[in-house]
DNA sequence: GTAGGGTTAG
């Protein structure tokens, strides 16, 4: 028993009549007078059975299980065309080519919709053969439909290649909106603004997915204002106002996404908020969840906490992106009161929502709340046990991260770059270069290595005093390198000591035209310091104030201090710290201490030792090193004064330590 | 809701 119909395939379109077509002005356009599209409307026989069971594949395909669809294809004896494009188009969903190509050339009858599967599969696989075996079915096809020609073009644009795009474009019979919506993606994606603009200008007829490309593109090509001008002409058209607030939507997120809340805000308003409500005004579209949710992300971007609350207290429907962007505003400006209060009130968390609050508590180093809410949590994921164990790093928690780290890999989840990172730093901070290592080796069976990373590794290895190994990271990212690699290799170099090839590198590094920072500086200069280089550790100073524009810091003030002052320039290194733009720390007159007892220069000694004092009133280092200097000068009515002062201050002196034996102890 | 193309926001 046969049952006929004719069924109209829904998504083929309506060709577009002959007046549709005419206002197009593109130069290359070929009118369609002898050469059209096959009808939109197909005819197929089928029994009840096969119908029953083409229903049955097509849905096992949708819940993802192929294998048993292909169970059901092949117990069947009755197929249809309908039946073979089904399994087919599973397996080129799943990006099974072979499998589907296989079915293909078997089948016994295909047609146009089989052609097209199998071309759009070979497309959605993103490689350019792929692309070259899409074009040479489409070559071989008996009759082409709008479907055939579209994947093609849109084929060729994703993949940066406009020239055969248009060229395609340019000699289809007929074109739809689709073809024309395509096109427009593809200069979109190509960075070729002005000229989606033309086309969608010149296009005979647009719906909202004209709109949408246009604005969304716009938006990832940078051009918002010209996406607003756009929305503005051309959004109370007469056509898919319902589906206008999706562009609006875009529009919102994307001058949001670059803290432009006000222009944002502008067309939030315009949107109209009325619930229930048909036909209101000329605008048949409202607000929706998204748009509320869009409009309240761009006030946390920019931390107005207060009017994303406004808006969230406003909202009638909030879902879990809602409360979501709330908590996590407050987990930013650090209102953890606030952010949990919600969180509790909360009708239904998510992981998000939980990895907020652990970052949070983390991040304002409460790593016991953090704690807490992570044990609580139930079904941790990658970002959760990255914020804690970044957390407890930051917190300097060094034994507690690794604790966690190794817990972690008990759990069986697999660490990501951003874990390895985290755990390269808590190496260094532990100055445990036998975890350094193994770390470096589960980074290298684990990820790869990136810029990031890389610079972790050479930090970790520099900071450890393995400073063969951090030369040979250093050395193996070859062109990869930033300015953060540079300045952990130099630092390394000038913190071990090794002054000359710090100073051999920095040169390097301005021939590779890397500009350095201030951290560069501070390292170069401790490298001056160092070797006593006193001539160039002042040309370092100051130019690095004249050629790279960079403010001098107390750091780098601190250095050149200790630089010309061991150098026995003690005036020199007092007219620095008078005529320095800050209140000099610890470090600078330190330094000038340091100077003065190397010098034997008592007056300045005291004054440098009073400075100490009034920032360190407990510290017992400058009374130690001006008692020093006394008792060998031989005042000893001068030293009796210092112990007579220490003791009762109750100032003890702390055995092994003192500010001229200080500089390993950082 | 039996198979294929463009657009889908946070």
């Amino acid at each position: 028993m046969f049952s006929s119909g004719i069924l109209r395939l829904s998504k083929i379109p309506l060709l577009p009549c002959l007046r549709t077509l005419k206002p197009i002005l593109h130069s290359d356009f070929v009118p369609p007078c002898y050469c059209g599209l096959p009808s939109l409307t197909k005819s197929f026989s089928q029994t009840p059975q096969s119908f029953q069971f083409n229903k049955k594949i097509s849905r096992l395909i949708r819940s993802g299980r192929l294998s048993e669809a292909r169970a059901v294809f092949d117990s069947m004896n009755q197929r249809t065309s309908v039946t073979w494009n089904s399994m087919i188009s599973g397996y080129v969903q799943r990006r099974e080519m072979a499998k589907a190509r296989q079915l293909f050339d078997e089948m016994p009858e295909r047609d146009i919709v089989s052609w097209n599967l199998m071309i759009s599969g070979y497309i959605s696989c993103r490689a350019s053969r792929y692309i070259e075996e899409a074009r040479k079915l489409f070559d071989q096809m008996p009759e082409r439909d709008y479907v055939s020609w579209n994947t093609v073009i849109s084929g060729y644009a994703k993949n940066g290649r406009m020239d055969e795009a248009l060229q395609l474009f340019n000699s289809m019979p007929e074109r739809n909106v689709v073809s024309w919506n395509a096109v427009i993606t593809g200069f979109l994606f190509n960075g070729n603004v002005a000229s989606a603009i033309e086309y969608f200008k010149k296009m005979p007829e647009r719906d909202s997915a004209s709109l949408n490309a246009l604005i969304s593109g716009l938006i990832q090509n940078g051009e918002l204002d010209a996406a607003a001008r756009i929305l503005l002409q051309y959004g109370n058209n007469d056509d898919g106002k319902e589906d206008l607030v999706h562009a609006y939507n875009t529009l919102i997120a994307g001058y949001g996404q670059r803290g432009r809340v006000e222009e944002a805000r502008c067309f939030f308003d315009q949107i109209p908020d009325y619930q229930g409500q048909k036909d209101v005004g000329i605008k048949k579209f409202k607000r929706n969840v998204v748009s509320w949710n869009s409009m309240m992300m761009s006030y946390v971007k920019v931390g107005d906490i207060v009017s994303a609350r406004k808006l969230f207290d406003q909202m009638t429907e909030r879902d879990t992106f809602s409360w979501n962007t709330m908590i996590n505003g407050y987990v930013q400006i650090s209102a953890m009161e606030e952010a949990s209060t919600l969180f509790s009130k909360m009708p239904n968390t998510d992981a998000f929502s939980w990895n907020s609050i652990i970052s949070g508590f983390a991040q304002i180093g409460d790593i016991k709340l953090a704690k807490d809410f992570f044990e609580r949590m139930p079904h941790k994921n990658l970002i959760s046990w990255n914020s804690i164990i970044a957390g407890y790093e930051k917190n300097e928690d060094y034994r507690g991260a690794v604790k966690l780290f190794s817990q972690m890999q008990l759990e069986g989840q697999k660490p990501d770059r951003h874990t390895l990172s985290s755990v390269l730093s808590i190496c260094t901070g532990l100055v445990d270069l036998y975890l350094g290592k193994q770390v470096h080796q589960l980074v290298t069976k684990t990820v790869l290595p990136d810029v990031p990373i890389n610079n972790s590794l050479v930090t970790m290895y520099s900071r450890c005093g393995a400073i063969i190994e951090a030369r040979t990271v250093f050395n193996e990212m070859e062109l990869k390198k930033d300015v953060i690699s540079w300045n952990a290799m130099i630092g390394g170099y000038a913190s071990h000591g090794f002054a000359a090839e710090a100073l051999e590198l920095f040169k390097l590094m301005k021939r590779f035209k890397v500009n350095p920072t201030y951290i560069t500086f501070i390292s170069v200069l401790s490298a001056c310091a160092h070797v006593g280089l006193v001539e160039d550790g002042r040309r370092q100073f100051y130019s690095m104030i004249n050629e790279y524009g960079i403010e001098p810091r107390v750091e780098h003030f601190a250095s050149l201090v200790d630089i010309v002052g061991r150098h026995g320039q003690l005036q020199e290194a007092l007219d620095l710290i008078n005529n320095m733009p800050f209140e000099p720390d610890k470090a600078v007159w330190g330094a000038l201490l340091g100077a003065c007892r190397v010098h034997n220069n008592v007056e300045l000694a005291q004054v440098a030792a009073e400075a100490l004092i009034r920032l360190e009133p407990e510290s017992s280092a400058p009374y130690v090193l001006l008692y020093n200097m006394y008792a060998d000068l031989g005042l000893w009515d001068d030293a009796e004064k210092v112990r007579v002062v220490m003791e009762r201050k109750s100032i003890k002196k702390q055995t092994g330590y003192s500010w001229v034996d200080s500089s390993n102890c950082q």
